[in-house]
DNA sequence: TGTACATCAGTGAACGCGCGTTCACTGATGTAC
DNA sequence: TGTACATCAGTGAACGCGCGTTCACTGATGTAC
């Protein structure tokens, strides 16, 4: 059709966008290059000028949702914690909601996508890795300025801690999707058991004060 | 060829067995009726003696999967505590160990098929529903058995519990699957501080004795 | 600045392939007498 | 107990379909002069 190279870049990021968000609702696999494009806005045949396979689309797609999703992580990570809660409670109760379970396309990439990691490419398969390494780090980081690792008796280091509270978030979030659809009420119930459990386990400033989670 | 009916059962649990292995290895979507039947040692035109269609199939797979794993754990819980450790300690230290990441296709139905299941049907994603359902139930009598739960100062209910602990156990399983191909370290260094911040959690009996983890 | 041409993103039909499913056929099993 | 026939699990070819990929073609964009 004769488009501009700046149009024909947007172009390409549109059809990332649209398997971004494709791939996590239904699956890598289950996601035709057809139905890909049409979704995108284009016909199948324009795909091969902008990638020369499915594979290469696929490790680009996660290379991408990677880096989105610790930018949000580092978006939360920020804003500064106020004298009511701390930025770590912000991402856990924005983690373990109903609106991010029911969210999956724009949700947590980790989560969205982590059933379909073992079988990618290891293209692919290396940027998701990568991804939730910063992912750990990052959540290191709020713990430590949410004020909970220095609580006494504390054996554990920051990472040994963050790494067992993404996998325990993680955890329910695909659990509570796993069921979502036929068992809403304990979809409901790990969502909100594990948030509650969560959080009462921080041990941080809010949780020793008696304002928590009431502004002045 | 002409079979006997006592034969025709057991070819039949052939297919469902070797659906329950390949679908927790390579995915529901990805596994074929044709290298199916050839696993399971037959043709694939025989599939539709057995079954109405693949998704009823699935679903009987899911079913029967699911009864595996609930029988697994159960058996674990039945093994009684001893000096040395509890019944819900050795499970734990199975479930987070390298052996069971590396053997998906005889694991943990909830962990292996977590990922499809909110792509399965109705019928196929109720059974797992059930059986995750179970398994929490289980758990919370593992929990209940090793002391761990009277300890002082716990507000959480055996429910709230167990399903915060399974949740967490399942994140570390399948996210060190997630990585284990490409990132081997990563994927090993999950498993282990998980199962040491687990184990580490308990306050149970093993915890509060010297003799922890020793044969007299 | 204006004209001539090369570039290349987009179109839509076509390719081989493997999928789930159907079918006619085979022949030992199980039943009726 | 022996014979005749119906049953049905298994075979392997065939079906339509959608997949990833290729291709000839279009025409506005971008470049050369």
């Amino acid at each position: 059709m004769g488009v501009s190279r700046e149009k024909a870049a947007e172009n390409r990021r549109a059809i990332v966008a649209a398997a971004s968000q494709l791939f996590r609702e239904r699956g890598v696999d289950a996601v035709g290059l057809n139905e890909l494009m049409k979704q995108a806005g284009f016909t199948q045949g324009g795909f091969y000028n902008h990638f020369e396979s499915k594979a290469a689309l696929v490790a680009e797609v996660l290379a991408s949702a990677m880096v989105q999703g610790a930018a949000d992580l580092a978006k939360v990570a920020r804003a500064p914690d106020d004298e009511s809660t701390t930025a770590l409670r912000r991402y856990i109760s924005w983690y373990l909601s109903q609106a991010h379970r029911d969210n999956i396309d724009h949700g947590c990439p980790v989560a969205g996508l982590a059933g379909d990691a073992p079988r990618l490419g290891a293209g692919a398969q290396s940027h998701f890795a990568g991804g939730l390494d910063d992912q750990i780090t990052i959540l290191a980081g709020l713990i430590a300025e949410s004020g909970s690792f220095a609580a006494s008796g504390e054996r554990r280091t920051l990472r040994e801690r963050a790494m067992s509270l993404h996998c325990e978030m993680v955890g329910a979030l695909v659990l509570s999707r796993s069921v979502a659809q036929v068992a809403p009420a304990l979809s409901n119930e790990i969502l909100q058991n594990v948030q509650r459990d969560v959080l009462a386990s921080l041990n941080d400033r809010s949780s020793q004060s008696p304002k928590l989670h009431k502004k002045p």
